[in-house]
DNA sequence: CAAGAAACATACAGTCTGTACGCAGAAACT
DNA sequence: AGTTTCTGCGTACAGACTGTATGTTTCTTG
């Protein structure tokens, strides 16, 4: 009992800190913010309610840095599948591949599409997307309207109109939807902006 | 006591049904659906526990209500607004007018787009949709695609997407974001799927 | 007018959230 | 090393809310 137990405060902190969000993540995705128990998160955590509330502030501060873990890792994967050196509309529709690959994890849509903005405010979410997940689309689109592939639009209006529309289809894919006709669209859509040969 | 009081069962019932739905229409879109218990509910009704559960089936029933009622308003106020003899793209753009105008009514974002996806699942939601204010998008890009001045696509997934990028305007609106920038890029979108004239 | 049903009203049990307080181990200080 | 302070965490509590069960009143019906 007093050998393999000395750790140090930061040690006992990061421990339980990650052991909340891994059981918060899980359990989030699993049953919904609302469907999910202080009581039971912790149990699953193996940890108390003590130290939930230690660490946060309150159940929604804990959802809070769920949504952002996580929306950050979207952001790395679609990161990692973007080749830099493809034609500014390809590099579009690529990122949105990626987009969509990567939701397609089980349950994120729900967590980040569903419940974030009903727990979180879609303003307090869209400070979180601007960071992660919807600042690759604002850049490939930016990249492209200077390039002039894409019609020149308001930047941010066009990038969160897109940014709806992939929210959408990947929310339908995940429902079971036939990917291939949403992709379909998404490109129609895509091509749809672009510069007019006029 | 007993004089202005002899009203019918069927009386009895709509006069508290309808008190319950527009006190849970209010206290829905000024604090959530989470935000509002039904203690509170009832008291704004000048009911009780009792007849809510006598009417309902519980919480979220009541909420389902209140959302197809909000969401048959809309789909009249946009109907009302449609001229049936435009060109179909022009139809198109003055629906989604209509659409804006209707969601600007203060708290009906967050009532349908918001806290509806997240406590009616987007499976049933998509269902009452389907019946009120998502079917005017789609039987207007139906016309538009049978008369040519639209690309031939996937139909479901088009609507849908136009759908969610109309919904993600409304709510910047709601936001307080320059409505001009937003019918600009959503005129474009729908430009953009105009057929091709090669 | 009596009997049954419908529309409520009230009381209760279970669960959840956030807070207050107490305790043990680590850190800081001498 | 010893003492003090502080951090991390466990436990107990108060308040609120949801859904149900049961009682009461008002209508309906034969």
């Amino acid at each position: 009992m007093q050998d393999g137990k000395r750790r140090t405060n930061k040690e006992r902190s990061e421990t339980t800190r990650a052991a909340l969000l891994e059981a918060a993540r899980r359990l989030f995705i699993e049953h919904s913010y609302a469907g999910t128990g202080t009581p039971e998160l912790v149990a699953a955590a193996e940890v108390t309610r003590g130290a939930l509330y230690h660490h946060f502030a309150d159940k929604q501060a804990l959802f809070r840095a769920v949504v952002e873990a996580e929306s950050r890792t979207v952001a790395e994967e679609i990161e990692r599948a973007a080749p830099e050196d493809l034609p500014p509309l390809d590099a579009l529709i690529q990122g949105g591949e990626a987009f969509l690959a990567a939701m397609a994890v089980p349950g994120r849509t729900r967590l980040l599409l569903i419940d974030a903005p009903a727990v979180l405010g879609r303003r307090e979410l869209d400070a979180i997307d601007a960071l992660h997940g919807g600042r690759t689309l604002r850049e490939g689109l930016d990249a492209a309207m200077r390039m002039n592939a894409l019609r020149a639009l308001p930047l941010d209006a066009t990038a969160q109109l897109l940014g709806a529309a992939y929210d959408r289809a990947a929310l339908a894919i995940e429902g079971g939807a036939d990917p291939a006709a949403w992709r379909v669209v998404l490109k129609a859509l895509i091509d749809g902006l672009a510069a007019a040969p006029a």
